[in-house]
DNA sequence: GCCAACGTTGGC
DNA sequence: GCCAACGTTGGC
């Protein structure tokens, strides 16, 4: 695998963690995703890649601001804890079903990139882009360096 | 291995 | 709150 930096979108609804409260706390375990598709992402990250904050559920979903791969993919702690919305009973320490990574508050994005906005680009983002693809729900989601460029570039318009 | 039933996601 | 689209579960 390549060492060079990927790039990433990740989605949370805001009454439960958003990127306000990524500032604040600086630096958060990113649990409770509960999708293989969305785990093996997660596992292919690094320290370093970036990642797109985005809200969901919400009365504007879209990309609120920037995060980034802080250490290496580890065993989800919710899943073994059985009072937690995440616990997974099927899951043991010696065999964990759910990894996760810790997310870095970069920055906030200049302003709101809506989902509506970024549907209007979708000719350039391509048709595999899995936030746009029609009925995709996957909340952990790569994102390629041209995605990333066109998308960043859409903040100063 | 098939597939119906069920639960969840997430835009609207 | 509605509901389409999707993933998972479990009976057979």
């Amino acid at each position: 695998m390549s060492t060079r930096k990927h790039y990433w979108l990740m989605k949370t609804e805001p009454t439960d963690f958003s990127i306000d409260t990524l500032e604040k706390v600086g630096r958060e375990p990113w649990t409770g995703v509960r999708n293989y598709q969305a785990r093996n992402f997660m596992r292919q990250m690094k320290a370093g890649d970036e990642v797109f904050v985005y809200h969901s559920n919400c009365e504007v979903p879209g990309i609120y601001g920037i995060g980034e791969v802080v250490g290496t993919p580890y065993p989800d702690p919710t899943q073994f804890n059985k009072k937690s919305k995440y616990f997974d009973p099927k899951s043991t320490q010696e065999q964990p079903r759910w990894d996760l990574v810790d997310i870095g508050y970069v920055r906030h994005l200049k302003r709101l990139l809506s989902l509506t906005e970024i549907r209007e680009h979708r000719d350039a983002l391509g048709e595999e882009f899995a936030l746009t693809r029609t009925g995709s729900r996957l909340s952990v989601l790569p994102v390629t360096a041209a995605q990333w460029k066109l998308l960043l570039a859409l903040e100063k318009k």
